[in-house]
Formats: C-alpha cells, sequence, structure tokens
DNA sequence: CGGACGTGTGAGAATGGTTCTCATGACCAC
DNA sequence: GTGGTCATGAGAACCATTCTCACACGTCCG
C-alpha cells in the first residue's frame, strides 16, 4: 500500500566501478578481493562503500551472493531470471545453471508437511578441468607431503 | 597409504552432554544457543569447547552444519545417509528428505561442463505451521506497523 | 547555472561469531 | 595407580562485516 518506495538510487563513480568491475569477472568474488581488484586498477573505493554498493546491486537483483564453506559472502553479476550455480571451488568460475524439477520438487515437500513461504538454495562445487589440471601438476612436483 | 588415522577421540563429560543436548533438539541450533542451552541445564561448558565438539561430530558425520544467512553455523543431529533439509526460518524445526533426481541432475550437469569432484548443496527453507499461525496473530494484535 | 537538500562516501571504531593460546585438568592404556 | 596425551576453558586474537559521523557530491528545482 501507499508509496512504492523507491529510495532513489544514485549514480557515483564508486558504484559504477563496482558494477562495471563485476561485469568483467566470470566468478564470485568477495567484498575484499573486489575491493583490493579496484585500489589496484586505480578505481580507489572505500570498503564500506565495496559493501554498500554489492547490498544495493543484491537488492537491485543484478548480483547474486554465495557463502562460501567459510562463512565470507561472495558476489557476482547474474542474470536476473531464477537460476543456481555450478561454481568451481578453486578458482570461483561458475556457470548458471537451470533445473525445472528441482523447482517443483521444492514446492511440493514443503507443500507436504505445511511450509508456507517457501524458498530453495540449490549450489554444485566442483573442480573445473583448467584447475583440475593446475592441480595434477602441483602433486607430481615436489607436494609429495 | 599408511595408518588409517583415527587420532582416537576421547569420552569426556563435555562431549557427551553436547551431544545428549542435540539428540534432545529437533532443529538447527547454533553454536551459542547450545552453549546457552548447556549452562541453564547445569552441564556448564566452556563455548570454545562446544566449537570443538561441534567440530569433531561434523567431521565423524553424526552433525550437519547450516550456514544461516546472515553467516552464522547452525548445527543438527541428523542420520548419517545423504539427504537434504526442509527447515522452518523461524523455530529451526527440520526435516530430512531425500530427491534422488536431482542427484543424477547435479552429477550429469558438473560433467557436461567438465568439472570434477562434485559435491552439491540443497536446501529449502520456509515456514512451519505453527509459526504461520503465530505470526498471523502477531499482525492482528498491536503489530499495525 | 547555483545553491539546498539529502544521499553517498570513507577512515576508523565497533561488533560479533569463531578460533587460538597456553596453563591446567582429566582419560585411559599399560 | 601412573604417565603420557589429549581435552578443557578463560581470555585474547582474528577477521569479515557493519556502524559512526563529519564531509563530499549527485540531483533537483528555481
Ligand atoms: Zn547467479
Ligand atoms: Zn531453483
Ligand atoms: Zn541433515
Ligand atoms: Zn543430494
Amino acid at each position: 500500500m501507499s508509496a512504492p518506495e523507491v529510495p532513489a538510487r544514485r549514480q557515483t563513480r564508486q558504484r559504477t566501478a563496482v558494477l562495471a568491475l563485476l561485469d568483467e569477472l566470470d566468478g564470485f568474488r568477495t567484498a575484499q578481493e573486489l575491493h583490493a581488484l579496484l585500489r589496484e586498477r586505480g578505481d580507489a573505493v572505500g570498503l564500506a562503500t565495496v559493501y554498500r554498493a554489492l547490498q544495493a546491486l543484491v537488492d537491485d537483483g543484478l548480483v547474486d551472493v554465495l557463502r562460501s564453506e567459510v562463512g565470507e559472502a561472495a558476489y557476482r553479476r547474474c542474470s536476473p531470471v531464477h537460476h543456481h550455480h555450478l561454481v568451481c571451488r578453486s578458482c570461483g568460475r561458475t556457470v548458471e545453471v537451470a533445473d525445472p524439477p528441482v523447482e517443483r520438487w521444492a514446492a511440493r515437500v514443503a507443500a507436504e508437511h505445511g511450509f508456507a513461504d517457501v524458498q530453495h538454495q540449490l549450489e554444485v562445487f566442483g573442480t573445473c578441468r583448467p584447475c583440475a589440471a593446475a592441480q595434477r601438476e602441483d602433486r607430481l612436483s615436489g607436494r609429495g607431503r
């Protein structure tokens, strides 16, 4: 009800830089990594601002966020339609994938147990071919232990 | 190769208490919540020890861990066979569910993109019936805003 | 254009969950 | 029993994220 509540997002150098950087990267990156990359490239942006920009992008549905196993948040420019991810554990390379059956399954199993307001999260983790090859090499050289 | 590597888990009052508490609870609880519950009940255990005991249980496959949206880890006594979870957002009540099709789907989609060492995580979140009813009541009373 | 307003920025402090440190205590095989 | 480990716990350390607040700068009329 009442006003549509659009706080009017303002266009600044910092927000533009964050989104531009995300557009060039293909995988999930943490806020700290993005902050370091921006600094290297010269587009210096405060860390707190990186966090705020990412949060805004997530709210706008332009960016997906994923929690790593150690609890850090990682961000990626994603398409706005519902999808899931196939993520490389070591380099972050990501492929967007869809699985229509699981959507129906989630809704059905939730209904069967009387759960409402259903959401689901499905992610697949693995090692992409280049990273697997690199790891094999490492093992062949000195890393016996 | 070499020794089977079983560091010999020692049985102490603290670890017994943590596992016993988890056995009584039906949902995912954070380490801090478990620590508080143990203190109330009189089985006082240091917070660091709760974390260590939980980590050991996870390593042994007796407990599952889930990251909340705010990044906290939540633990639950679970069956040792592979399964997924239907979790109530507000009370933590949890149902273990299986979805054989998604297992095959994950393996296939990973193979198609050349990913190895595949793992997947699938969780469904919702509001269980009792919690939904409670929230409806709250809204009817003073919470107009 | 030219301010006025209100949002955005950033350095540093604060927060809070988790892990580490290390002196002390308690299992348990012998 | 005893000894050698491993476990415990209070507090410090860690570290990602958020908060604070003085200041800068888009945006919007006029
Ligand atoms: Zn995505
Ligand atoms: Zn889905
Ligand atoms: Zn489980
Ligand atoms: Zn599965």
